[in-house]
DNA sequence: ATAAGCTGTGAGATAAGCTAACATCGTTTG
DNA sequence: CAAACGATGTTAGCTTATCTCACAGCTTAT
């Protein structure tokens, strides 16, 4: 759960995710008014994503590559609702003290327990 | 070396990164001022920063609280130069599909060697 | 007391992001 | 077949985020 945090927390501009996804601005905001993906937004509305977005982008290129439509894209992430993309503790605003505080206290975590990487899970189910 | 590429990989606009640091734009700029990192630049002159920039960042901040002068910080920073951040292959600019298909198998590694998080090293070096 | 070091602040410019609307083009469906 | 739909491109107009440069202010070192 803490993981789910980690990998909940905005970290990325939209101009970032268009190059780690290669989908065009168009296309994510798009997927986003049709509910397959939630990203948070900035104080000034800029969408600020997370690395389960990220993921969840992949994840819809790769099935739209295999000719699924967006209904079907939607079934199949169905198993993994967006409201898991926002945990509680993402959703009530951390101030920037909290929030740095917070990314120190995870990264301990991932260290001492050997953590995996933060960007891996649904992000490598699809490559080689 | 995989890992360097990968901690250096440029990702966070400045917004992100100053809430991740705590610090000012105005003093991170000053920073760069002074060499003691040197983030990428975007089409349009915007700093992009790597995982590498953030740790530097909180080390500076770090040895700052210390009471260390930037002079200072800068030879305590110079075993690790900041051209280490900077390796050729982030530095010739890598097109949009080559760095997407660069991160998916750089995460493919990662998982296959239960690597650890992207974000572990010097980051975690200060907390706790 | 001057100088140097670090940060704040403001102005003016521009990049990057947002929404909304309309265009295009292939695929369904009546 | 024509109309509707689905997915994306493109454009316009607007707002936010960031950039540089300059000057102000406070602290520390000379």
């Amino acid at each position: 759960m803490a993981d789910n945090v980690r990998r909940s927390m905005p970290l990325f501009s939209m101009g970032i995710v268009q190059k780690l996804t290669g989908l065009t601005a168009r296309q994510i905001r798009y997927y986003e008014e049709n509910d397959l993906i939630n990203p948070e937004r900035s104080e000034g509305n800029r969408r600020v994503f997370s690395f389960n977005d990220v993921d969840r982008l992949l994840d819809i290129k790769s099935l739209l590559d295999e000719g699924v439509n967006l209904a079907g894209i939607r079934r199949v992430l169905s198993e993994k609702p967006v409201e898991a993309n926002r945990p509680a503790e993402a959703k009530k605003a951390m101030s920037d003290a909290e929030l740095m505080k917070f990314l120190k206290s995870e990264l301990v975590q991932a260290g001492k327990f050997g953590k995996a990487s933060l960007i891996q899970g649904e992000l490598s189910r699809f490559f080689r």
